[in-house]
RNA sequence: GCGCCUGUAGCUCAGUCGGAUAGAGCAGCGGCCUUCUAAGCCGUUGGUCGGAGGUUCGAUUCCUCUCAGGCGCGCCA
C-alpha cells in the first residue's frame, strides 16, 4: 500500500505539473494518505487546495486533472472529486486480495529493510549502580527495547547499550557507609536494596552532622553553606582514593558494580530485554583526559573561571563544562567520550568494544536531560559528527498524590509492580476461564500481566507526563495488551479447529468488515516504519489496537468455520491467519508475548 | 530572569508535520452468549480543543500574547 500511495502521488503530481506548465516557483508534490472517513473512500489527496492558491487556479479544476490522470488505474475502482477540491480514491477488491495473497507469503509481512546497511546505537535503561530500578527506569527500558526490536526488524544493524551509572561521587559515600553499617545478611539477600539503605543512612547522618556543626536555619540560606560535615569529608577522601586507584576501594567499587549488575540482569531476564553491551560510564574514564586535550587543542573548549568550557552561543545554548576547575571530569566529559566512540570520530578510537561508527544514535532518557543533550549534540557537530543524533526523551512519571521525592517507601519498585501485575492477571484468567489448570493460569498471568504493564507505557505518546496509578497501569480492559492478546487467542482457537488450516487461499471480500480488515492488514509496514523513523512506539500500539478492533468486528459478523461456501471459508481462514501473524509480529516488536489460549 | 515540555469528553489518551461533521478506551445508560473464547460485540450520553488575538478559502495543528501545571539553566548525574 505504501508503494501504491507513492506511485499514485507521483502520477498525480506529474499530471498536475504538466497541466500547470512545470512551474518554477512551487514544486508540485502530492501525497496520498488514508481517507478520513469511509464515505471519502480508502485514500485521499488534499494537496490540490494548496496548489490552487499558489497558482491562482480554481481548486476543483486541479482536482479534476488529478482525478482524470488516475482514473483507469488497475488498483482503483472509483476516483472522484469532492468538496472544495479533494480527490477521493476507492481501491479495487481485486487489488486488495492480490496484495493480501502476496503478504501471506511474505515472511516479513511486507516490512521493507529501510535501515539496511546502517549501524545504529541505542542507549536505554541505564540504571545507576547501587540504586534499585523503579517505575521511571521501566519507561526507558520498555521504550528502548521496543525501539531496538523495531529497528532491527527494519534492517538496521542495532547495537543496544546499557550505559550504566557506575562512576560518580556517590561511591565515596557508599564506601564509607558500607564500612560502617553493613548488614551482611541483608546484602547477601539483595545487594541493591542494602546499598540503597546504606546510601540513605549516609544522607541522614550527614544531615545530623550538619545540624550539629552550625547552619542555624537549615531552610533558606543556600549561599552560606557551613563547613562540610566530617562524614562528607571522609567520603570525599575515599572517592579521591578510589579514583587514584587504591586497591581496596577499587575492589569494593567493582563489587558494587558486579552485584548490582546481577540484580539488574534478573529484572531484564524477567522483562525479556537484552543488550549487546553494558558500557557504563566508567568504561570511558581512561579516555577523558584525551577528550579535554582534543577539545582545547582544537579550540572548541576554552578556559573560563578555571574550568574548561565549550561556549555554544551560535546555538543559543548555555556553556557546557567539560572539565571542572579542580581538574575533575563530569557527566559532560563522559558523554562526549561516549558519543565519540559510538560515532567513531577520531582520535578516540580506543575501547573494549568499538568504535561503532554508527550512522544513527538514539539515547532514551527522561525529559529533564533535554538541555544536556542539545548541548552535547552541538559539541558533537563541532567535532565533525555527521551521524543522526537523537535524544528520545519521555515524560516524567509522577505519583497520583503529587510529586513525591525518591525517599524510600514512596518509590514503587519494579519487581513489586510486576508481581502485582501478574497477580491480577492470574486472578482474571481464573475468573474468565475456570477450566484452566494451575500452571497454565500462572503462565497466562505472567504473559498478560507483563504485557499490560509494557503496553501501558508504550501506548501513550512517550512525551506525555504520566501520572502513575495502579488501576490504570494494571488495567486489563479496553485498549490494553490483553485485548490484543485475547484477539490472538481467539484466532488460535479457530485455527486449531480448522483442521487442516489452509494458510493460502484466494481472498474474497464479501462483507464490509472483511474489507476493513484487508485494509488494516496491509497498513502494517507503514505503522512499523513510522515507529522506526520517529522513535514513537505508540504509533504501532495504535495500529495494533485498530487491527484487533477491526478483527473483533469481523469475528462478530462473519462466521469463519461455518462460512456459507468452502472457498469463502478458506478465504476467511487465510485472512484470520494473517491477522494472527500480524498481531504476533507486531506485539513482538513491542516486546510483548502472545498465548494460544487465554 | 532565561529556556524546554504539557493543557483535547467526568478520568486516561489519539488526532497521520493546515483539510471535510475533533476520535478511542474507561466510567454511565440500553441491548447481545441453543454458532468459531462475552478479557468480546452493537447502540447511546458526554467537547467554547486552557484563554485572547493574528495568518487564510480553511486552525486542535502555524505565529504573538496570556493563564495553569511539569521540568531545566557554569563546576551533580
Amino acid at each position: 500500500m505504501l508503494e501504491l500511495a507513492s506511485e499514485l502521488g507521483q502520477k498525480a503530481a506529474a499530471a498536475l505539473a504538466a497541466h500547470l506548465g512545470s512551474p518554477p516557483d512551487f514544486p508540485v508534490e502530492l501525497t496520498v494518505v488514508r481517507a478520513g472517513k469511509p464515505e471519502f473512500g480508502d485514500l485521499q489527496i488534499s494537496g490540490c487546495l494548496q496548489l490552487a492558491k499558489q497558482h491562482q487556479r480554481p481548486p476543483r479544476e486541479l482536482a479534476e486533472r488529478v482525478a482524470s490522470a488516475l482514473r483507469g488505474h488497475a488498483a482503483l475502482t472509483k476516483v472522484e472529486v469532492a468538496g472544495p477540491g479533494f480527490v477521493n480514491l476507492h481501491l479495487a477488491n481485486g487489488w486488495l486480495a492480490a496484495h493480501l495473497a502476496k503478504r501471506a507469503e511474505d515472511p516479513k509481512l511486507g516490512l521493507r529493510p529501510i535501515g539496511q546497511g546502517q549501524r545504529l546505537v541505542i542507549d536505554f535503561s541505564s540504571p545507576n549502580v547501587a540504586k534499585p530500578m523503579h517505575i521511571g527506569h521501566l519507561r526507558s527500558t520498555i521504550i528502548g527495547d521496543a525501539l531496538q526490536r523495531t529497528l532491527r526488524a527494519l534492517g538496521y544493524e542495532v547495537i543496544a547499550d546499557n550505559h550504566l551509572g557506575d562512576w560518580g561521587t556517590q561511591f565515596g559515600k557508599l564506601i564509607v557507609a558500607y564500612r560502617r553499617w553493613l548488614d551482611a545478611a541483608a546484602y547477601a539477600a539483595d545487594p541493591v536494596a542494602e546499598l540503597l539503605r546504606l546510601y540513605v543512612k549516609f544522607g541522614e547522618e550527614e544531615e545530623q552532622q550538619r545540624g550539629e556543626h552550625g547552619r542555624a536555619s537549615p531552610g533558606e540560606a543556600e549561599e552560606e553553606t557551613g563547613p562540610a560535615p566530617p562524614i562528607l569529608e571522609e567520603a570525599r577522601r575515599e572517592l579521591v582514593k578510589l579514583q587514584a586507584g587504591d586497591p581496596e576501594n577499587r575492589a569494593l567499587w567493582q563489587k558494587f558494580i558486579a552485584d548490582s549488575r546481577h540484580v539488574f540482569a534478573a529484572v531484564y531476564e524477567r522483562l525479556g530485554v537484552r543488550f549487546d553491551h553494558w558500557l557504563g560510564e566508567s568504561a570511558y574514564h581512561a579516555m577523558l583526559p584525551r577528550v579535554v586535550e582534543d577539545l582545547t587543542g582544537r579550540g572548541i573548549a576554552v578556559e573560563s573561571r578555571g574550568a574548561k568550557v565549550v561556549f555554544l552561543e551560535e546555538e543559543k545554548l548555555p556553556p557546557f563544562i567539560v572539565q571542572k576547575s579542580d581538574g575533575g571530569y563530569n557527566y559532560a566529559t563522559t558523554d562526549i567520550a561516549t558519543l565519540a566512540v559510538r560515532t567513531g570520530v577520531p582520535p578516540w578510537a580506543y575501547m573494549p568494544a568499538g568504535p561503532f561508527d554508527a550512522q544513527r544514535v538514539l539515547v532514551v532518557t527522561d525529559e529533564r536531560q533535554q538541555l544536556h543533550f542539545k548541548q552535547l549534540f552541538a559539541v558533537g557537530r563541532r567535532l565533525g559528527i555527521t551521524a543522526s543524533l537523537e535524544h528520545v526523551w519521555f515524560g516524567l512519571m509522577r505519583m497520583a498524590e503529587g510529586t513525591i521525592k525518591t525517599r524510600e517507601g514512596n518509590v514503587i519498585h519494579l519487581a513489586e509492580l510486576l508481581d502485582e501485575a501478574e497477580r491480577r492477571a492470574t486472578r482474571a484468567a481464573g475468573e474468565h476461564n475456570p477450566d484452566l489448570g494451575e500452571a497454565e493460569r500462572k503462565e497466562i498471568g505472567r504473559v498478560v500481566g507483563l504485557g499490560a504493564v509494557k503496553y501501558n507505557d508504550l501506548s501513550k505518546d512517550r512525551q506525555t507526563l504520566v501520572t502513575f496509578s495502579w488501576d490504570k497501569a494494571l488495567s486489563l480492559d479496553g485498549n490494553t495488551a490483553p485485548y490484543l492478546q485475547y484477539a490472538y487467542a481467539r484466532i488460535c482457537s479457530i485455527l486449531r479447529k480448522a483442521d487442516p488450516s489452509p494458510s493460502r487461499a484466494a481472498i474474497e471480500l464479501t462483507l464490509p468488515t472483511e474489507r476493513d480488515l484487508a485494509l488494516r492488514l496491509l497498513a502494517f509496514p507503514e505503522a512499523v516504519e513510522q515507529v522506526g523513523r520517529s522513535a514513537r512506539p505508540h504509533l504501532l500500539c495504535d495500529y495494533l489496537f485498530e487491527l484487533a478492533t477491526t478483527f473483533s468486528n469481523f469475528y462478530a459478523s462473519a462466521p469463519v468455520l461455518k462460512a456459507e461456501t468452502a472457498p469463502l471459508r478458506a478465504s476467511r481462514l487465510a485472512l484470520t491467519a494473517l491477522v494472527a501473524r500480524t498481531l504476533r509480529e507486531g506485539l513482538g516488536l513491542l516486546g510483548i508475548e502472545v498465548l494460544d489460549r487465554m
